[in-house]
Order: structure tokens, then sequence, then C-alpha cells
DNA sequence: GGATTTATCCCTGAAAAAAGGGATTTTTTT
DNA sequence: AAAAAAATCCCTTTTTTCAGGGATAAATCC
């Protein structure tokens, strides 16, 4: 029987999700860790047919065990399981390697079908993860591309870094440093770096 | 038969409520609503033991929700769910009227235990978030409590106002507004208004 | 009614950010 | 290999923030 190895904080979804899996007709043998440590220690000594992965979780961000995990299981297949609706936490997801993408706000049947797809080796992206990622959705669609020093700079800034401290730390100058700024000042067609934090924590950028 | 209702989005989550208090020996005949709106139609036709409520709706806050089934059902007992520990939702949530406060990382069996001491007349606060209240907790203890004014300056700031603009917005002179500003970094702890900002969002004074 | 908190106003000087340019080198993509 | 994008560095001036004080009226709490 193969075995699917449920990551989740949350008892009340986790058990939720066990029970779901043992009253369906899937052949699975249902695991569960509350935290992606004990996620990917399990993976060492055992084979998990798919994982079930909730996004937040306590000591990791789901995206860091995806790429972990892919790395060293290769053809382990994932399903993500968020409640946010965040374009760059989907993209960031799928870069890692998901293999599906799921909202709990979806109803059980739409859960099962997900792992039934992903297990038959296809992936499983729902309707409304779908519609945010060809930018259908009003809301996230404004969010600007940045490039990797971009978002570097940006999260030092949010740390509370001047420029000087920041061409310190990246052993740049601190000219650079300013076009940087500058230039997520354009981006995100803000005025000073109060509203830039603001938009960039609110977007999911900047971790918190 | 008393009767509960459970206000929930996440379809996971309110079925495995709904499963946990019907495999309990609790007598209790639940209900489901999706959202804030469906919830308080629901209240009005009907007389609820207790309500099981998740305090991110798609339509309204828990707060929100709390604030008006308490002002139109008297005697109402709510019984907050949240996956978020932060202070100010704890405090705005018990300030509006909610009689027990557990998170959705609590085990079932805690679950149990509050909504049957809730029935039962007391309240219920799981350790944690006693423990937020009380200040315990590290990494939440340090939101420092602001005056309105405090509060109405950070949000214009992160707005992207300079302290003139505030000034001329709130008809105070510009000393005052940098004042304010002085005793917001103070408080926080915070270096300049970058981390300032980052720190107001996260802990959820500003809203976005 | 007295004490405390809040909101207000004031000053100076240093530090940092923003607006305004422009330019070269290194990557990456096609 | 050529084109495009990203990352780097440079300068000036103006605006804004930050740090360091201090002080008074009004509201709120006890």
């Amino acid at each position: 029987m193969q075995k699917a190895l449920i990551v989740e904080d949350h008892p009340i979804v986790s058990t939720s999700l066990t029970n779901l899996i043992n009253s369906s007709e899937l052949e699975l043998e249902s695991h569960h860790a509350t935290n992606a440590h004990d996620g990917l220690a399990w993976l060492n000594g055992n084979k998990a047919g798919i994982i079930l992965l909730d996004i937040n979780l306590p000591d990791m961000s789901g995206i860091e065990f995806c790429t972990i995990a892919k790395s060293r299981h290769a053809g382990l297949k994932i399903l993500a399981i968020t409640s946010i609706e965040q374009r760059h936490v989907v993209d960031q997801m799928l870069a890692a390697g998901a293999n599906g993408f799921i909202l709990k706000s979806s109803d059980t049947s739409e859960i099962l079908e997900a792992i039934k797809q992903i297990l038959s080796g296809n992936s499983y992206i729902s309707q409304s993860v779908a519609d945010l990622l060809k930018g259908k959705l009003a809301s996230n669609s404004n969010t600007p591309i940045l490039t990797r020093r971009e978002v570097e700079v940006l999260k030092l800034i949010a740390d509370g870094l001047t420029n000087q401290e920041i061409a310190e730390k990246l052993f740049i100058s601190n000219w650079t440093v300013d076009s940087h700024r500058k230039n997520l000042l354009l981006k995100y067609n803000a005025k000073n770096t109060a509203i830039l934090i603001k938009i960039a924590v609110t977007n999911g950028i900047i971790s918190f």
C-alpha cells in the first residue's frame, strides 16, 4: 500500500485530511508530521507516494520544504495546500517542484480529485489558483517583477538598514544600493520607503 | 437538542469540526455557514447554543461578526478559532464578547473541552493564548500600546504621506506629527520608518 | 480633585532618503 | 554572437527623517 505523508501543524486540518483519505477508495496509508523537520526525517526512512503539504509550517516555509524534499527524493509527488491565494507563493511553490496546488477552501471532493490526479502522474491546480496564474484576479495583478538583487535590498531596507549599512553588508557601493532603492520605488510606484514597505509586506515579498 | 453553528469558510476545517462534534458525547446538532453573512442570517431563524467562529472569514472579520451577533442575540456563546496568535486580535475578539479562544493548532480534545466549558457557562482560553495575554510569549509580547492619534499618524505614514502632508491633513503642526512619529519609533523600538512599517503591518495595526 | 496620560507645539543640527540626472560592466536571454 | 536586462558606480541638490532636547494645554483616569 502506498503511503501518504501529511505535513501540517493544525490538528483539525490534519485529522480531517487523514479521515478523508481513510474513508475514500484511495489505497493510501496516511502518516502525519506536525512540522517540516519531522516530515523530512520521516522521508529518510520511508517512501511516500504523495505528500500533502501545508505552506505555513512552524519551522520552515512550504517552499523550502518542497525544495529540500525534491532534491533528496527525486520523483516525490507533492500537493501544496494553502489558505492564502498569493501569486508569489504559487509561483515559488511551482518553481520548487510542487505537483499540485489547492486551497483549504476547496471542498473535500476536489482534494480527493487532486490526490488521485497527482498519484496517477498528472498535476492538479485548482481553478481559482489557475485563474490567479493567468492574472485574471485584479487584486494581485499589479505586482511588479523584481530582480534577485532588488528583493535582497528590499528585505534589508525592511529590516531597518540604511543604504550605507546595506552597501557594507553586500560589499557594494552605496550608490548602487541607492539605485536599487530608486528602482524599487519606481516599480512599486511608491512615493517613499513607508508605502513601499507596506505594499511589499502586503504582497508577501517580505517575509514576516 | 442544542444547536451549534460553525462559521468557517474552509471545508476541511468545518467538516472536521462537524465530525468532531457528532462523534463526541456532546448533545449538539451541528450547522454550518461558509461566511459571516449566512451565519448571521441563520441566527435570525435559529437559536444557537454555541458558535464556533473562524476569525478569517471571506466577507467580514470575526471581530465584526462577534460584535454584530452579540448585539442581536444576547447571551449567545461564541468560541473563536484562529490560526494566528496575535495579541491585538485576541484583545479585540475578547472585547467583542467572545467567550473562548482556541488555536487551530490545538488538538481535538482541547477543542471539545473548550466547547464543554463554554456550554456550561464558563469561558475557555487556551494556554498559549493565555500566555499571550500575560505577555509571556517573547515573540509577540513586544506589541506596544498606541494612542488613537498615534495609530492615525502611523496609518498616514504607511500611506506614504510626509510629516508636512500629515500635518495639513490633521490640521496640526508638523512638529506635532514629528513628535508622534518619534514616539512610534520609540514604542516599537524601531530604528527608522522602514522597519516601523514592517512591524506595524505584521502586527495588524495597519490594514491591508 | 489630583495625578497621569495624551496631544499639542517648539528648536537645532546631523543623517538619510528622494529626485534628478548619467555611465559602465556583467549577466542572461534570444 | 548580439541584444536585452541586470547590476554596478558616480555626482548634486533638495527634501525629509532622526536624535537630542524641552514645554504646555487638554483630556482621561483614579
